[in-house]
RNA sequence: GCCGAGAUGACCGAGCGGCUAGGUGAGUGGCUGCAGACCACUAUACUUGGGUUCAAAUCCCAAUCUCGGCUCCA
């Protein structure tokens, strides 16, 4: 039974979908104004694996993602730049597509462009003026919260006691009113019954949510910062245009990543792009990181962590190269242990599964495959597990690789004129050693080890 | 000021009433011409002070410290 942490109720629920095996998930996305960076990758990474572990279990999954192309940042950087906001957009939408295809970030069915549901958001927010929810002032069109009494219970906060850090306008009734169309006539702007302007913050994703998922559904994530005032706001938004609630059956926040103990900004100077990231460690290094804490924790970022998590994924690459290479060699094809192991199989498969369970609790889940793998290398070691047992002890490995994107059985590639070449040495290095000409042999593998080529004899 | 999260061995990080988490690093042994890699084994914990309990890292109370949010933010 999957359990998932609801932030509405703060409490693990038993996940049930609303329409039997159909899955509706929606996760807020990046605005496009810069590269995204490794808190990004954390939560989208996060994600990912959730929406892997759905499917896994059988459930169709359809997860859409926003892309936020227009709003005020990007609007200032462009001008900054002096170049088109909404090319400014399209390049950094572009960039982080290409980010989250290197992270193995595949399972978005479908990226919507706010400035594509402009007709939308704008019959949202028409529906909100009939239904007195908003209103019209000479600067926008704002959302009157002291018509939603039900502000506030996501975050769990009063509302009068926010008031004084909410932007002030004149036009607005309330401080705490947010805008859900600006009157503005610099560039991009639309046309709306209210004068030309652009959408406000938090009406893209309702509009796009209804859109496509209708004004219910099962989940929506993001990372904790966004709990208010963005989901607040959302929340008031559908719920009173519907009429109907709740909008969200399961609220699911991601942690931060740190660095050093701080949340990563900025003005501090700790911001480390996707990209630099990706120069120094592969995709799977990060990503184990990434698993490695429980989604809702924060995570402290640091190159030690990094170098750790990659020791660490070696251990699993190594039983998978230990597997190939006993595959072809003459150890038995099957042996009385063969049900003591399978049943070991059997438990891991099954701790597995209940870790993902609890919440999606994937370092307890990386934990289960350690396990695993101490007990066949012991039988490797002693030398009583069959062939079988170890095709079934990769295949589960590859599963488990599946679930949580992972690919354990490729292996990392050279081009095949940098390994030819390799196995040239390799060869003749073999055969010094054979006439024990130990000083040139190890010369060779020096020699090679400088240009990070690394030899390892059985 | 108001909300919230957390303090676990050298480091990372689960557990959240009884059962060795796991990983990295370290030590010992195995393998090896050597080195590395690999494998096995071993050691080292629950911020402090009270309390509840047959039993507490886990529950309660208090204290200390760290971090985050309340304004744009994944």
């Amino acid at each position: 039974m999957l359990k998932i942490f609801n932030t509405m109720t703060q409490k693990k629920e038993e996940f049930k979908p609303m329409h039997e095996n159909r899955v509706k998930l929606f996760v807020c996305g990046p605005t496009v104004y810069d590269n995204s960076h490794v808190g990004h990758a954390r939560t989208y990474i996060s994600f990912d694996v959730i929406a892997r572990y759905l499917k896994y279990n059988g459930f169709s999954v359809f997860y859409l993602q926003n892309i936020t192309d227009v709003d005020d940042k990007i609007i200032k950087r462009a001008l900054e730049l002096n170049i088109d906001p909404v090319k400014l957009a399209r390049k950094f939408e572009k960039k982080y597509m290409e980010d989250m295809k290197l992270l193995g970030v595949e399972n978005v069915n479908l990226y919507a462009r706010a400035t594509e549901h402009v007709p939308e958001i704008i019959q949202q927010i028409n529906t909100l003026i009939d239904k007195s929810f908003a209103y019209v002032t000479d600067s926008g069109v704002y959302f009157d919260i002291s018509k939603f009494p039900d502000f506030g219970k996501l975050s769990r906060r009063n509302i009068e006691e926010l008031t004084v850090h909410r932007i002030f306008n004149d036009s607005k009734r309330n401080p705490g009113d947010f805008a859900l169309w600006k009157i503005k006539n610099d560039e991009p702007f639309w046309n709306s019954p209210w004068g030309v302007g652009r959408p406000g913050w938090h009406i893209e994703d309702t509009a796009i949510t209804e859109e496509y998922l209708g004004y219910k559904y099962d989940i929506h994530g993001g990372g904790l910062d966004l709990i208010f005032p963005h989901h607040e706001a959302e929340i008031a938004q559908m719920e009173s245009a519907s009429g109907d609630k709740p909008m969200v059956r399961y609220w699911m926040h991601t942690g931060f990543l740190n660095v050093s103990g701080e949340k990563m900004s900025k003005s501090l100077g700790n911001f480390i792009t996707i990209r630099e990231i990706l120069l120094d460690y592969a995709p799977e290094v990060f990503r184990f990181f990434v698993l490695s804490t429980h989604y809702r924790s924060p995570i402290d970022f640091s190159e030690s962590a990094l170098q750790q998590s990659g020791n660490s994924l070696n251990r699993i690459y190594k039983l998978i190269e230990t597997i190939d290479e006993l595959r072809d060699s003459n150890i038995s094809e099957s042996n009385e242990n063969d049900i003591k192991y399978t049943n070991l199989l059997l438990n891991a498969k099954h701790d597995f599964l209940d870790n993902m369970n609890n919440d999606f609790n994937t370092p307890n889940a990386l934990s289960v495959i350690f396990n695993l793998i101490r007990d066949v290398n012991r039988g490797v070691d002693d030398g009583n597990i069959s062939k079988n047992s170890l095709i079934y002890v990769k295949n589960l490995l590859i599963e488990f690789g599946e679930i949580l994107g992972f690919e354990f059985y490729i292996k990392p590639c050279v081009d095949d004129k940098t390994e030819d070449l390799v196995e040239v040495m390799v060869d003749v290095r073999e055969k010094l050693r054979e006439r024990k000409d130990w000083e040139l042999s190890d010369l060779i593998r020096s020699r090679l080890r400088e240009i990070d080529i690394i030899l390892e004899d059985k």
